[in-house]
DNA sequence: GCCAACGTTGGC
DNA sequence: GCCAACGTTGGC
């Protein structure tokens, strides 16, 4: 399994409106950028991923999984976009802000710490277990 | 609200 | 194929 950050802003989608959406879950639609687009082809069903409020809040607040592979993105007018589908898992006991990203030594290299810019990141599994352990979730 | 960083576009 | 100009994102 591989891990990933979705980010959005709350205005824009937030975490709320994905519960809302359940088991069916929702396209991640609107990305883009071909560096994001890439990372959600190779996603595979059940891959995990944090979901990240940009601009405002900057903070991870709950855990998503990939409920459909990548396709063509339905709001898009051009057949290059793909988007995968991603479903509410659960909630974190307490966000975990982008400062206590930058303080946690052992999530230096984390692509959110060095590219802020990108939209749709990869994340190792070490740091999927340090941000779950400051977030108060089960890892698995 | 500002601006740095990054990505894309388009003229040459 | 290069690179300047422009637009967007997102931290501060």
């Amino acid at each position: 399994m591989n891990y990933w950050l979705f980010k959005s802003e709350a205005e824009v989608w937030s975490w709320d409106q994905q519960v809302a959406k359940g088991e069916a879950g929702e396209e991640w639609d609107g990305v883009r950028n071909y560096q994001a687009r890439n990372n959600m082809r190779a996603m595979k069903l059940g891959d995990r991923g944090f979901f990240y409020h940009s601009r405002a809040e900057k903070e991870i607040v709950g855990i998503v999984e990939v409920c459909a592979e990548a396709h063509p993105d339905s709001k898009a007018d051009d057949p290059r976009w793909e988007c995968v589908d991603i479903k509410a898992v659960r909630p974190f006991q307490t966000p975990v802000t982008l400062t206590m990203c930058k303080e946690e030594p052992r999530l230096k290299e984390m692509v959110l710490v060095n590219n802020s810019r990108l939209s749709v990141q990869p994340v190792t599994p070490e740091e999927w277990a340090v941000i779950c352990e400051l977030g108060g979730t089960d890892p698995s």
